[in-house]
RNA sequence: UCCCCUGUGGCGCAGCGGUAGCGCAGUUGCCUGUUAAGCAAUUGGUCGUAGGUUCGAAUCCUACCGGGGGAG
């Protein structure tokens, strides 16, 4: 059950604000989805993820099939309840540990790639990687104690089913940025194949239509690929789109609008795993109502931290004696108590505070600029409002 | 007073005849649907001091200095 409604449209660009409404609750857009991958944000409790004006909470499927299982979580009331949040809820199918366990594992390629001109061969044949893709599904080996499970569309939705979230993604195979033309693009018949299984199963689970799917739409970044995608999935009967895959950084926003600029408009279109401030930019621009990301809260714990002004590691040996806030106007808990000097000291003390302050600051940071986007959609200034950030970020 | 062990970059250690490495710390960078309080790169020493043996010594010998232990 989900309502999406589009409140302003703005002229000359795909970029819309509007309101999503769930059975907990209801999503201003557009909105940064908070990560609590196994039913919890790393390093925060769920009191102050509610600080933080978070809306709605992504967590994973094959995190929580393995642990604690799909069972308990049922038994909990759903993964929000479970871990006290009440607000509106999504969860991943586990489509991306395809990726993560399989052609990336143990490589540093990631799923946005930095240039157009990385390497194109396939890498995956190496290094045992924990999960191998057929049409079937996926066979991962647990990463916690290498037990073999296969994950199949219908599987997924199974799990997702009593995982309970609102708001929850088809089953799909997220290729590597490495992965040659062709792989992709049979990828990309799977992943369709996979929707329509997708959608079959979770049909006959969810009889009283109380959770929402997204159709995700692969196809790399090939125009070809992704218009396609966005043609024949868009037709499914599904509540919204999630865009997934991989990138070019310099290309996201052009990427995205290819594929929105097909999709049914009314629908939400979650672009997802992007968090970086210039791509969300480029992707709201380009139609994108919904983000989620690791990084604003992988990034504080690792001792990187958004400030206006452009990323700061606050390790950096300089702001041992700065007694000023991360960001002096800034409203969040952790400017508002803690100079940069007890954060960095905190950071080699090795204190799991330093990761919950960074973390709570970098949240922070993101839900209010993608707040901020919102508002400038709103009343039209989106394009300055953007245009200046950047300026400002970047420099 | 005698005997034994020991002295290598900030700390903890390896090397035991052919011109020094490792871990941690330090410094810096990376992180985009979390295998991630993670990963990568990198700055520091000439091997307690003074002699000697040797083509060549951190590595062998002698003395001294510092630390630890034992016997009286």
């Amino acid at each position: 059950m989900l309502k999406f409604t589009i409140e302003k449209k703005l002229d000359g660009t795909l970029a819309r604000a509007g309101v999503i409404e769930t059975l907990n609750g209801s999503i201003e857009t557009p909105a940064f989805v908070t990560v609590g991958t196994k039913a919890a944000v790393k390093a925060l409790t769920a009191e102050q993820v509610r600080s933080l004006n978070a809306q709605v909470v992504l967590a994973n499927t094959y995190h929580l099939y393995l642990q604690p299982g799909e069972d308990i979580i049922e038994k909990a009331g759903g993964f929000g309840p479970f871990m006290d949040w009440h607000g509106p809820t999504m969860t991943d199918s586990g489509g991306f540990q395809a990726f993560s366990l399989g052609a990336a594992f143990g490589s540093h390629v990631s799923k946005v790639t930095r240039n157009n001109d990385a390497p194109l061969e396939d890498v995956s044949t190496t290094k045992g990687q924990l999960a191998t893709v057929t049409d079937e599904g996926v066979e991962f080996k647990s990463h916690i104690d290498g037990s073999k499970h296969l994950f199949t569309p219908e599987r997924s939705m199974e799990i997702q089913w009593k995982l309970g979230a609102d708001m929850i993604f088809a089953f799909d195979e997220c290729t590597s940025p490495t992965a040659p033309y062709e792989y992709q693009k049979k990828s990309l018949d799977r992943t369709y194949e996979w929707a329509l299984r997708s959608l079959a199963r979770h049909e006959e689970l969810d009889t009283e239509k109380k959770q929402s799917i997204f159709g995700v739409i692969q196809g790399g970044r090939h125009q070809d690929l992704r218009e396609h995608a966005a043609k024949t999935l868009g037709a499914l009967d599904f509540d919204g789109f999630g865009i997934g895959g991989s990138f070019t950084k310099d290309d996201i926003g052009n990427a995205v609008g290819w594929v929105n600029a097909i999709l049914p408009e009314n629908k939400p279109r979650h672009l997802l795993g992007i968090g970086e401030p210039m791509d969300i930019f480029n992707a709201v621009e380009a139609g994108c109502d919904l983000f989620d990301c690791i990084a604003p809260t992988r990034m504080g714990r690792h001792g990187t931290i958004h400030t206006a002004d452009g990323r700061i590691n606050i390790k950096n040996s300089a702001f041992m004696t700065d007694f000023a806030p991360i960001e002096q106007d800034c409203t969040c808990y952790t400017c508002t108590h803690h100079t940069r000097a007890y954060i960095a000291h905190l950071f080699r003390a090795n204190e799991s505070a330093a990761g919950t302050l960074a973390s709570i600051h970098n949240l922070h940071f993101i839900l209010r600029l993608v707040e901020a986007m919102r508002a400038s959609i709103l009343d039209g200034s989106f394009l300055e409002h953007k245009q200046s950030f950047i300026a400002r970020y970047y420099k």
